[in-house]
DNA sequence: TATCATCAAATCGTGTACAATCCAAGTCAG
DNA sequence: CTGACTTGGATTGTACACGATTTGATGATA
């Protein structure tokens, strides 16, 4: 393996356990949401079954289920007899999923504090020195770290339906940071509050751990859609 | 129209315009959906197509594209190559939603509270009259208008995919909660929480109705939970 | 005789090819 | 320039072939 960059995001053991779905359809799902989210398809171009299915090297049908996979995961848009869009990742639609997410992920970090073991805390700890090791150089590294690091907190939660919100926006999320930079003073927000977190979290603290992530995903939040404004506002101006 | 249970349930006014799909196969997933919910088709049911087909009128590829998109609601489950399972709808899935909705209404109703006008008090009061004249009696009716009254306050939330997360939700726990009655105890709640949450509207105080709407969500949960568990004992018992 | 393994046939999921329907844009007559 | 018609392209629904999985029976072994 490559030493950077090659790194894969696997769906967190026993998350997405019942995507398991018809072997092809679910590469195929894959394949077009990695194109929708890394904008090689452009937002609201036409989604031709007819296209991709050639492109992909698969006949209409797994394209069509595919698709409607996509369309419940809300990745594309459907009208009646004009086939399928890919919907725009745009700032409302990361603001809405960073508003779910600060409503969620505190819940369910909450719940860690009172489950984790030494193990876990050792995960924790191990990731985050990872994480400072790469200090944000290589950014898809990054990105998955960050995933792993909280991953590690919600993967056991009973409320199995919460995680996988959780997951799904975490994707879309992860798109869209590794389009633009980390700032200095981002980067080391984040490595305090991953710091922070883990603190609570070995203290038993579970209202300052919820308190932290709440924080954590707010102020993620506002870095990137400054970010995406700042973009726009460039692109247009 | 029948004076009472003809009530349609439609998807409140600009909620799901998104969900308009290829027309046929909304409708094979709005059929399926409701024989999941009502229990008409049994939990871990095997889903098979061809039969499905036949018993809908229509061909296999329809039936595909509705089991897609209600896998991506959660409503079945996918194994490769061996088809579609009924997802049951068992305690622990419906205890998840109503944790879920916990945290996202009362962030609905807050905003709401900054936004409500004169016409939207009105209609909540004129909904709740309705509520208190049917006082239960009609359990679809109630139930309907239980939902009229809820989205009332999120319609026209910024948050589409919130209000999206709960609106699916919500289709869940009207199918549940049509299964058992009200407890006497339980009716007195409802009504004292709405007519709560509309003092709490008029006079503009976003806490308190966020803080009664957690209330009642929470409430709203203990009960069906406890349906289901007493349900559940009394058929292995 | 009971239990288990093996194998065969049926069943159903999955992908391919094709026909029908629908929409939209472009064209041509008035 | 406007409105209806035509035509091309794409969605949507149907029929079918292939392959995997399950199931039931048959036979062998303890």
């Amino acid at each position: 393996m490559a030493s950077t960059s090659e790194f894969k995001i696997s769906p967190p053991a026993g998350m997405e356990d019942m995507d398991v779905s018809s072997q092809r359809a679910v590469t195929l799902y894959e394949a077009i949401r990695e194109d929708i989210l890394s904008g090689r398809l452009a937002p609201n171009e036409r989604l031709v079954v007819a296209d991709l299915a050639e492109r992909l090297g698969t006949s209409t049908n797994p394209i069509r289920e595919a698709l409607q996979m996509l369309r419940g995961e809300g990745y594309v848009m459907f009208s009646p007899n004009r086939g399928a869009r890919v919907r725009p990742i745009d700032h409302d639609f990361v603001r809405n999923i960073y508003e779910i997410s600060t409503l969620i992920e505190p819940a369910l970090t909450r719940w860690f504090v009172g489950m984790a073991t030494d193990a876990d805390i050792a995960e924790l700890e191990r990731i985050q020195r990872l994480i400072e090791e790469n200090n944000f150089v290589d950014a898809v590294l990054h990105s998955g770290l960050d995933v792993q690091f909280h991953t590690v907190v919600y993967q056991r939660h009973y409320n199995r339906h919460a995680a996988e919100i959780w997951w799904k926006h975490r994707q879309v999320l992860r798109a869209v940071t590794q389009r633009f930079p980390y700032t200095l003073a981002r980067r080391s927000q984040v490595i305090r509050e991953h710091r922070e977190l883990i603190e609570h979290v070995k203290s038993g603290e579970a209202d300052k751990a919820a308190a932290c992530i709440a924080r954590h995903v707010e102020s993620s939040g506002q870095h990137i859609l400054e970010q995406m404004r700042a973009f726009d506002a460039a692109r247009t101006g």
